[in-house]
DNA sequence: AATGAATGAGCATTCATTCAT
DNA sequence: TATGAATGAATGCTCATTCAT
């Protein structure tokens, strides 16, 4: 009985962190975590502002959470897309421009995820957000490596590089796009500058 | 008399501005500009904190000079080497390998000058700066189109991906380098990584 | 029962409020809205500075609350008069003795209340409160033109005038009274001044 | 020769004392005692700040001489037409209607004079001002009682009402005058307003 | 467990006044 | 005598965190 109600209690409790966090991801993705307040997020949650410390030791831990949540939401997305099926080209193509396509359309989340600063426990976080990026672009590129599709380099740093491309071309700006190209033009380019790097394959039937 | 009086005075301002100015740089140096604050940078100049408002309107146009500052001597830097001779693939490869290494040496100014959000004014001249360090990149590349030594593509992108790289690589983790490479060879792939996407060279003899 | 807690809330909660516009209304009492300030205010009321921005926005919100509840009941007290039976000239003259005995009374709320600059949310209540006391004075005025116990003239001019008679004969001086007068003989003065002109009845049986 | 240099000293002193005096009544006529500030005040005459301090030894006293300076005007002004020929009626009118007219064409100055809280050593001499006003206005009414034109009353009372009627319909509202009236009916009513209680004249030929 | 009122350190900004040159 | 740079106390406002109920 006690057991059970134990059982019941922690569950409660996890969907009353899923609520908060869940909440938060909101605010977040509409004001960056500048807007994020303790008191904006318990009244949005429609609980006091104590409670909230019962799920979160401190404001810290509270976006420590929020920011995991919402990256491995991104980062599941990606994966997805990178263990389909296609060759190694096809695939990071793919990746590239979802992840662009996703940045544009959620400029200010990924803002928030990417550069905001906002303490140093989300920034040793953040560190190992982008090792995962990497990773599941890295495991790409070391198969490209293997079927010669890409050629021999430094898989982290390809990695790296392409969330940082994307990051600055993309989201930094947190305006408009030039309007020399259409958001698919757009991409298109981006996609081609990380290939020609990492395959090293020469664009053809390009004009600019 | 009173000319020279003036002159005098002028340049004595001149030298309290630019010590501020030059403690307030220390201070993002070691802690960005989160730890600025007037009080902190009087304390540190040794003056009252009414006197920092005899050179500067405000909290945020003393920032915005000091992010001017200090962007300004890393754009010359860049820019002396950019106009120095050598072909284009030389020149740009000079320029990055530059950058990269100020970058890695003044990570935290770095971190600063390029993402910390600060206020609307320096947001805005940051889209300057940026659009500055592009521009210097562009010229190169814009350079290296006409000689053929470079590929057609977009140099506006070419120019963003470059800083977006190095940012990403390098300034944005604030920590250690991947201790696999020495801060050389990290440098040349970074090099390398761009100069093939802009000038579509297959690289040889490298080995990973 | 959650009911009755937020009852007993919302009360508490408009209880404290009341105690900090009463402890606001007593610094202005003795020294205007120069001498009200947030910390004197928290201190004044035992509680922290930010204990004071639960309950108001900010201090101008707060001087406007302030200014609302000390006017309001300076205007109900005149209102109950002007409504009381009696002709309107009994009822005028009423009203202005009551008026001034107050100003006397509590000159320092007065001028504070009639003439302190504030802010400009508070200068445009004080329209408001201007405005209401001209129509106090207006109907009982109105009254005595119907009943042709007063002569046709500007409603307005007179219900203003009455103010201004008032605030400059009792008020602005922020001083002592004439010692040639009683404050009773010099509080009929006033009355038979206003009331001379409104009713432009020639007054007999006075001697200076 | 010392004798003479002292003299010529003395003078020079003297005139720089006006130019500040004169600058700062500049300044009050366009943004009120509010404005006035030393440096902005030193930057007007093309001084030194500290040089302000030559002339006068506080802020207090400046404010003080410069309210002196600029009433006398108001009062000479308004003493000339009393002292002018005509019946007391007739110079009594004149004097109101002068003086409502000078307010409204100047509104930010007198409000300065005659309502904004400055410090109490102008609050002191505002008090003087005021009976300096009160007495040119007591002396017509002295005069218009003895020719039996005024009734037998209060004069100082008569006097201060005028003031205080003038302020509260014209300067206090910093604002626009009723649009009902046009500014010379608005005074003509003020007139007749403080005749009717004064002389106790019952006026005619008036329609509202 | 939940509440939510209370806390208080921290920061940008203003301006009359001083004093060494 | 004139300068003007320097002073520093004073004030409104924020928000993460605590704790009595």
């Amino acid at each position: 009985m006690v057991y059970k109600a134990t059982e019941k209690t922690k569950a409660h409790k996890q969907a009353r962190r899923l609520l908060l966090i869940n909440k938060a991801v909101s605010q977040i993705k509409s004001g960056g975590f500048t807007s994020l307040t303790i008191e904006s997020l318990a009244q949005d949650a429609g609980i006091a502002v104590g409670t909230v410390y019962k799920y979160f030791d401190c404001k810290a831990s509270l976006c420590l959470e929020v920011f995991k949540v919402a990256t491995e939401i991104e980062l599941a997305i990606i994966n997805d897309i990178s263990s389909g099926c296609g060759t190694p080209n096809e695939r990071l193509g793919k990746a590239i421009t979802t992840f662009s396509r996703r940045a544009i359309h959620s400029q200010q989340q990924a803002f928030a995820l990417i550069f905001e600063p906002i303490n140093p426990l989300v920034e040793m976080e953040r560190l190992n957000y982008r090792k995962a990026y990497a990773l599941i672009f890295e495991k790409i590129i070391i198969e490209g490596i293997e079927s010669k599709e890409f050629i021999e380099q430094s898989t982290y740093l390809a990695a790296t590089a392409i969330v940082g491309i994307i990051a600055e071309v993309l989201v930094r700006p947190l305006s408009q796009l030039e309007n020399k190209y259409t958001e698919d033009q757009f991409i298109e380019e981006i996609k081609q500058f990380c290939l020609r790097s990492i395959a090293c394959s020469t664009p053809y039937n390009k004009h600019y």
